[in-house]
RNA sequence: GGCGGCGUAGCUCAGUCGGUCAGAGCACACGGCUCAUAAUCGUGGGGUCGCGGGUUCGAGUCCCGCCGCCGCUACCA
């Protein structure tokens, strides 16, 4: 089975879990329950980002320590993700201990590379903020933005990482794959960057203990970005366990939003270089789910829980609406409108409503047993045409699309019922065929939708009578046209997606 | 300022190498059906493909200019 690996970012434990988080949770999940259904061997990894400035102080704001305070923080991310149904195989916190080991034996690497040296950092630092700040980013007479009281010039010796002396391999690494870093156009604003030329950069601080000490300095901490990337190589045993470590490494599928996309795409391939391991090989960039056209902050009170929505919508439509309408790479604008009517178009009117039709006819015209498919349906080659593209998209990362194509056949089935008319016919032979073509395409939906909706596949799955779980098929051979076996007991059952009001 | 991108039906967007490319979904209108969650099916768009030039037998699709919008231009988790 080939090894697929993706990662979401470690997300910042100070922050509420916010539908922002979600959508990059949710777009990893699914993409890694399409390649387990693909039948490759995955791993999917998330966590959170404990270390730093800010949340030391939260943590002593709040009384606490700032690892009793994390631990109180972690789990409502995990809990967030459990909610979601998100199924990854590990979760890793940076104040752990096995990632603490791996920083310093990653970061002892590149030190003893000799990419890592001793210099002075020079800048305007704010004693209040208890941090530097360029130039252009001071207010008149070089004036703390948040405090407005002059900043103060600091030089401090730091260890400083030789991100110049990586621009050539860098470029090198861009151009020797297009598909390094997707969309292109994120890809092209990185690589102009690094051509741009590379300075190196400051990767330790004495001025907070809250983080990974370094190993041949301790009074020195590793600046929290140099610390978090490494996540990525922890989860997968790098210097602990070197045939797992080979395993997943480099086929890694770095899942991250555009604000990151420096780390991501230029410290972090520089820092692998600098160690003597192979770069990531794939960066996929989204952008942001906004809120009213703005990006979701505290300050600006704009955040939505993801809980506030399954309560309202349920987990799957919520799932569903993430990955439907806002394709990865571009930015999308979240509403109460906007999920409302994908739910009742797409959930309600028809998948939904096709399930209900279908088993209801199957009850008066079948007795309730459904009948196997026509081999010489129309839709077997509507479906064989969906598989194919739905597969290419979601290899591609295209949730959207996948579910776009996936769509289509709900839309022919519906139009199929309409043109057989099987409720006006006497049960026999032809009857028979219209609806065990329709489970059929059913079938294939709740396959093909699965890394989508698990719970609502499921559960059509076993209204079809089928037994198992989707998720335990594979594609592309259980997605073939004439699966559904005939002669199971079909359920109505409630709706699945009672129809939304306005 | 520099580099890059975008501007296609009311809305969200597809449109590979220039020649059925003027499209999809939603919304809307009309008609059909009444198995189904007032769901579904069919039909309908006089859209200057931002504006103006140019190249070409032929350009959303290439070139130039203009207008509007956006991203990046480093040490912030």
């Amino acid at each position: 089975m080939p090894p697929f690996y993706v990662t979401t970012p470690i997300y910042y434990v100070n922050d509420a879990p916010h539908i922002g988080h979600a959508y990059c949770t949710v777009n990893a999940d699914a993409i890694a329950r399409w390649h387990r259904l693909a039948g490759d061997d995955v791993f999917f990894l998330t966590g959170t980002d404990e270390h730093g400035l800010k949340v030391a102080q939260a943590a002593t704001a709040n009384g606490l320590s700032p690892q009793a305070w994390t631990d109180e923080l972690a789990p409502r991310f995990a809990g967030a993700w459990a909610d979601l149904q998100i199924a990854n195989d590990d979760f890793i916190r940076t104040s752990e201990a096995r990632h603490h080991r791996t920083v310093q034996q990653f970061l002892q690497r590149i030190y003893d590379n000799g990419y890592i040296v001793s210099d002075t950092y020079r800048g305007w630092y704010c004693v209040g903020c208890e941090q530097y700040y360029a130039e252009d980013e001071l207010a008149g007479d070089r004036t703390c933005p948040v405090h407005g009281r002059p900043a103060e010039w600091y030089e401090e010796e730091n260890y400083f990482f030789r991100l110049s002396a990586f621009q050539d391999r860098l470029v090198e690494w861009f151009e020797s794959d297009p598909g390094r870093i997707l969309p292109e156009q994120k890809r092209n604003e990185a690589l102009s960057f690094v051509k741009g030329g590379l300075q190196d950069i400051s990767i330790t601080r004495t001025s907070i203990d809250w983080g990974v000490p370094v190993p041949w300095d301790p009074r020195h901490v590793f600046y929290v970005w140099y610390d978090a990337l490494v996540n990525y190589l922890t989860a997968i045993g790098y210097g602990q366990d070197d045939d797992r470590f080979a395993r997943w490494w480099p086929a890694v599928h770095h899942l991250i939003g555009k604000e990151i996309i420096r780390f991501h795409c230029v410290w972090w391939p520089a820092m692998c270089m600098a160690a003597g391991i192979d770069p990531p090989n794939h960066v996929q960039v989204h952008g942001w789910l906004l809120v009213g056209g703005e990006k979701m902050a505290k300050s600006k009170l704009n955040q939505i829980a993801p809980g506030d929505l399954t309560v309202d919508f349920g987990v799957d439509p919520v799932r569903y609406h993430l990955l439907r309408d806002t394709p990865l790479g571009s930015d999308g604008d979240f509403s109460y409108e906007g999920i409302t009517a994908r739910y009742n178009a797409d959930l309600a009117n028809n998948l939904g409503n096709l399930l209900a039709r279908v088993a209801t006819v199957v009850g008066t015209k079948c007795g309730g047993v459904g009948p196997a498919p026509d081999p010489a349906s129309r839709l077997a080659a509507v479906a064989a045409g969906v598989v194919a593209e739905a597969s290419g998209a979601w290899e591609a990362m295209q949730p959207a699309a996948a579910l776009e194509a996936t769509w289509r056949l709900i839309r022919e089935t519906n139009a199929a019922l309409e043109s057989a008319e099987p409720w006006k016919h006497a049960p026999g032979p032809a009857v028979d065929a219209v609806l065990g073509s329709a489970l059929e395409s059913l079938r294939i939906v709740a396959l093909l939708a699965s890394p989508a909706m698990p719970s609502t596949c499921a559960e059509i799955w076993r209204r079809l009578g089928l037994g198992g779980l989707p998720e335990d098929r594979r594609v592309p051979d259980d997605a073939a046209w004439g699966g559904y076996p005939g002669g199971l007991a079909v359920e109505k059952g409630a709706p699945l997606f009672p129809r939304r009001q306005e």
